[in-house]
DNA sequence: AGCATAAGGTTTGCACCGCAGACTTAAGGA
DNA sequence: TCCTTAAGTCTGCGGTGCAAACCTTATGCT
């Protein structure tokens, strides 16, 4: 049985941050989507935004396609495929630990070596 | 229906924190434990458990106790009543978020006014 | 008794992060 | 041409998590 210390080092916390676990959850039920549409969808400001996009596709997350510039500019934002596994993966652990919590823990406390 | 950004700004970010959101849901099976039990139960330096269970007592969400001093010091760590329902709520969150994935959004991109 | 040792926590210092808002770029209308 | 406005990017700052140094006090040893 994995410990919750096993499930936190593994949780990936490009993806936890909550802004960045709202996008990521988003795009996993669509193809992609709007610069635009993100923003209004999760409530953040451009700037944010922008700045959580780039994490993401830094970390491989996310690919972001631009077209246009100026007043016809629009960025697309999909997850890669590692992205949408990524996503899944960290609600898969999240569930566990979760279901820890519901089963009661192995050993439980006060704590004897 | 809640929108992602509703259910970012409501969530706790005191609980969402990985290492934290293992101790309240490791004390939600349990009436408490102990400092050292969550120390070897998450992985963390006591320096560490330490300040996240100050954060949680500043939030109300834990009770701390101590007894002893010096080398027979015992620090027992147990969840409010307050923070029982926080966690629970916190996990409720997190719960509507993911199924507003497997779900589909309302409205999917692009973006249209 | 006196001193060394070690267990149990706390505090500190630092590097990183998320946020809001200022700034930049460039298309289109008058 | 000049002004407006959409669409992003960049900057400064307050807050956060982490590891490691530090403090406090019981117990073992002589």
């Amino acid at each position: 049985m994995a410990t919750p210390s096993e499930e936190l080092a593994e949780m990936d916390r490009v993806i936890h941050e909550p802004a960045r676990l709202a996008l990521t959850t988003a795009l996993l039920s669509c193809d992609g989507a709007d610069f635009l549409f993100l923003q209004k969808l999760i409530g953040l400001t451009k700037g944010n935004l922008s700045s959580h996009l780039n994490k993401l596709q830094t970390a491989g997350i996310v690919a972001i396609t631009k077209s246009g510039a100026g007043r016809t500019a629009r960025t697309w934002v999909a997850l890669t495929d590692e992205g949408r596994a990524a996503t899944a993966r960290h609600w898969k652990r999240l569930d566990q630990l979760k279901h820890l919590a519901e089963n009661g823990l192995p050993d439980q406390a006060p704590y004897e070596e």
